[in-house]
Order: C-alpha cells, then sequence, then structure tokens
DNA sequence: AACTATTGATAAGC
DNA sequence: TGCTTATCAATAGTT
C-alpha cells in the first residue's frame, strides 16, 4: 500500500530503511493497540532497530514481566533459567548439606543417636573421646600462658606501683588472685558459646523485594487511546 | 477498513471479538514479520487473547530469550530479580550458615581452638565429655539389645535345627561366635563415617542446563516468508 | 515531516 | 475457521 508495491526484502538504502522502519514500528503499535482495545487481549510488543533503538508496547492490562511469566509457564519451563535453575539447585544442595552438618552436630552433641549401630557408636566415642584429649591439652596451655602473661603483669604492676608510690598499694594488688586471670573476656565467652549452641538463630531470614524506580523512561501507556501512541517507551540499548 | 469504519473499543458480541482477535493478530504478525525483513529489525511479539490463547511471534534472527534478556539490560536489569536477588541473599546467607556449623564441627573435633579462651576451651571439653558419656549409654543400650536379639536369634535357629535334622549342625552353629553381632552393617559403617568426616565432598556441585524439547509445539520460525504466517505459536495457558 | 496515489488490511456476510 | 468483496487504513514515493 503505497504509490507502489515493494518486495519484502531488506531495504539496502539506509535512510529509506529508517523511516519506513519508524513508520511501520507505529503502524504495528496502532495496531497492537487495536487489538487490546477491541478484543480484550493482551499483548507485549518488543522491537529492536538495526541501530540499536528498543520500542516496546504492552497492554495497559498487565505488565512486560507477567507477560513473559505466563509464557514461560504456557511454554513449559524457563528460557532464562539455566542461570535461575542453577541458582535453585545451589540452593537446594546447600540446604541438604546443612541439613547433614546439623545431623552431625546433634550426634556429637548426643542427641538423635537411634540410627546408629553399635560399631558407629563406637567409633563416635572414640573419636570424641580424642577430640576432648585435644581440647583438654589446648586448654592447659591456654592456662599455662595466660597464667605467665598474668604474673608478668602482675609483677609489671607491682614493680610500676612500687617505684611510683613507695608501696602504697602493696596490699591492694596482693589481693588480686591470680586465678582472676582466667576468666578474661568472660562477655565474649557467653556469645561464643551461643554462637556454638546452634546458630540456628541464624536461620531467621528476612526475604525482601527489590522493587525499583525506573522513572528515568518515559512511560506512555496504551490508556492514552487514538491520540499519541508514538509516545512508547524509546530506549538505547545500554 | 472493511465494509464501514469501527470504533476502537470492546467487541460486546463474543463470536464477533474472537473472529476479529483471530484476523487482527495474523495481520499483526505478518507486519512484525514484514519489519524483520524490510529493516533489519528484531521482534518479540507476545498475544494473550482473552480466552486465554497465547501466540508468538519471534524474528528468526534472535530468541525470545535474548530479547528479554536486552530487554531487562535496557531497562535497568531488574524485573524479576526481586525474586532473583531474595534467592541470591538466601544463598549467601546458607553459605555463612555452612561455615559457622563447619567451624563449630572443626572445634569439636580438636581443631581450630587457636581463638578460643580458656573458659571456652573448659565449656567445650565440659559438653563434649558429657555428650560421650550420653553416647556411651546410649552404645551399651544398643549392645544389650543387639545381644539379647542375637541370643533369641540362635536360640531359635537352634531349635529349628535341631527339630528338623537331629543335631547334625550342632557344632557348625556353636561356632558363631556372639561378638560378631556386634558388627552387622559394616558396609554402612564406612559410608557413615565417611559422611560424618565432613561432608565436604559434598561441596562438589556440578551447575547444569536444563534445556528441554518443546517438540509438542508447532514451531514454524520466520524464515517461511510470505507463505504461512499464520502458523505461528499457538498455545494455551497451562 | 506532510502529502496522496496506491496497495493492503479487514468488517461484514456467507 | 475459510472465502469473498466492498470499504477504509497504512504507507511508498515524492515534496
Amino acid at each position: 500500500m503505497g504509490r507502489g508495491k515493494i518486495e519484502i526484502k531488506l531495504i539496502e538504502n539506509h535512510t529509506n530503511r529508517q523511516v519506513t522502519y519508524s513508520k511501520r514500528r507505529n503502524g504495528i503499535f496502532k495496531k497492537a493497540q487495536e487489538l487490546t482495545v477491541l478484543c480484550d487481549a493482551k499483548v507485549s510488543l518488543i522491537m529492536l532497530s538495526n541501530t540499536g533503538k528498543m520500542h516496546e508496547y504492552i497492554s495497559p492490562t498487565t505488565t512486560t514481566k507477567r507477560m513473559y511469566d505466563d509464557y514461560q509457564k504456557t511454554m513449559g519451563v524457563d528460557l532464562w533459567s539455566s542461570h535461575y535453575q542453577a541458582m535453585k539447585d545451589t540452593l537446594w544442595k546447600l540446604k541438604e548439606i546443612n541439613n547433614k552438618l546439623r545431623r552431625e552436630i546433634r550426634q556429637r552433641l548426643g542427641h538423635d543417636l537411634n540410627g546408629l549401630t553399635h560399631a558407629q557408636l563406637r567409633s563416635l566415642e572414640d573419636k570424641m573421646a580424642s577430640s576432648v584429649e585435644v581440647i583438654r591439652e589446648r586448654k592447659y596451655h591456654v592456662l599455662k600462658t595466660q597464667t605467665e602473661t598474668y604474673k608478668k603483669k602482675v609483677k609489671n604492676l607491682e614493680e610500676r606501683r612500687g617505684n611510683l608510690l613507695h608501696g602504697y598499694f602493696d596490699q591492694e594488688v596482693a589481693c588480686e588472685d591470680p586465678q582472676y586471670g582466667y576468666v578474661v573476656n568472660e562477655g565474649e565467652y557467653e556469645s561464643a558459646v551461643a554462637l556454638a549452641n546452634g546458630a540456628s538463630n541464624l536461620f531467621t531470614i528476612h526475604l525482601h523485594q527489590d522493587v525499583r524506580d525506573h522513572s528515568n523512561l518515559h512511560h506512555h501507556g496504551g490508556s492514552s487511546l487514538g491520540s499519541s501512541i508514538t509516545h512508547l517507551h524509546d530506549l538505547r540499548l545500554a
């Protein structure tokens, strides 16, 4: 339709092609619009020119995301889910691993032993016993180190105070039982134990939605009927 | 264009609306096709009728996924990423929990004790000692139960064999040391230990792509130019 | 961009 | 749905 029939093949002339693209694009947008209204249909139309310009029409009764979600559902399964599906798999596997780790910890705490055979229990007992031994040794090591550090500190303090105050605080310093040296950082200990006792509290995960505003884009919805259909999304590829 | 001008408003007559939808849909598809060829453009066109039928046109030079990916990039990346982002957060948190659980297990195995204070070590030792006690008790319980079960079995066997064969196998039965009753399922024990000894092997996650075949759908690509544009995806919502 | 001669799309009817 | 045809709409080429 025009001053002459044209063959449907690539328009070689660059300018001509641009003009035709613009004209026909608007024509299609108008038709999409009309279809939406006349037939109560939902249309998602995305067009990308060879110059990299992107244009979109979306029926005002829906959103592009919803259209593609429906499309996915209809087509069977996901299109872009290579990424998404891999993520879901990873997530599931991490959950599995988590459960296994938890179970192991529970067993080491002496719970959930019902499923284990005598041999497994014997092995578990042995391993834990040797672990306790390691911990005990480490404890003695820390004890020894800290005691020495403490002694040094006390001695240093006595010297300094003695030097400064000529023995005025000798009695007070003597009251500080070296034993108290072991309970430094008592506050931190509490929280450390809380953490060690389950970390279950960490499972309180608050999911949230990240809905962003794309106000930088001109959005002229399909509601402005016959007036200005040309005012559709006019975007450039990033 | 037609036997009369029509107003662009919802067609009330249901049948008429269906017919118009079908005709105009094909018209738009044809125009999308022509635009693709004439101007070297890429078009993604998804239409959903009010009866739930879905139709699609996609330029043969691209795919629906690629078009939508481009669209997302242009729009600013976030459409379904509310979902996606929540998933990523969950994944990250699960990894964190995993690491904490692993650290705890290592400490209970007697490793990585360097950061702990004497008080923490003492607490850990106590807890492990009491856990060992629980495990030991459970072990004895299992031992006792299994021994009794075994004795019953042997007795029953002896009786049955005695009845049938008049004591012919007495000697053989006597050779079965009751101790062997404790080592049933030795094979399973090995795998259980392997599992208990880290579960680290579970981290070997093989990501895969799930590319499925949708051969149940009639796919007539945009290559069949002027011939049969009506043969586009014709799907129903699941 | 705006203008038309022309072709193309389609509303109504079958 | 498919075909026909009288009409209106889109647009190719020109200005």
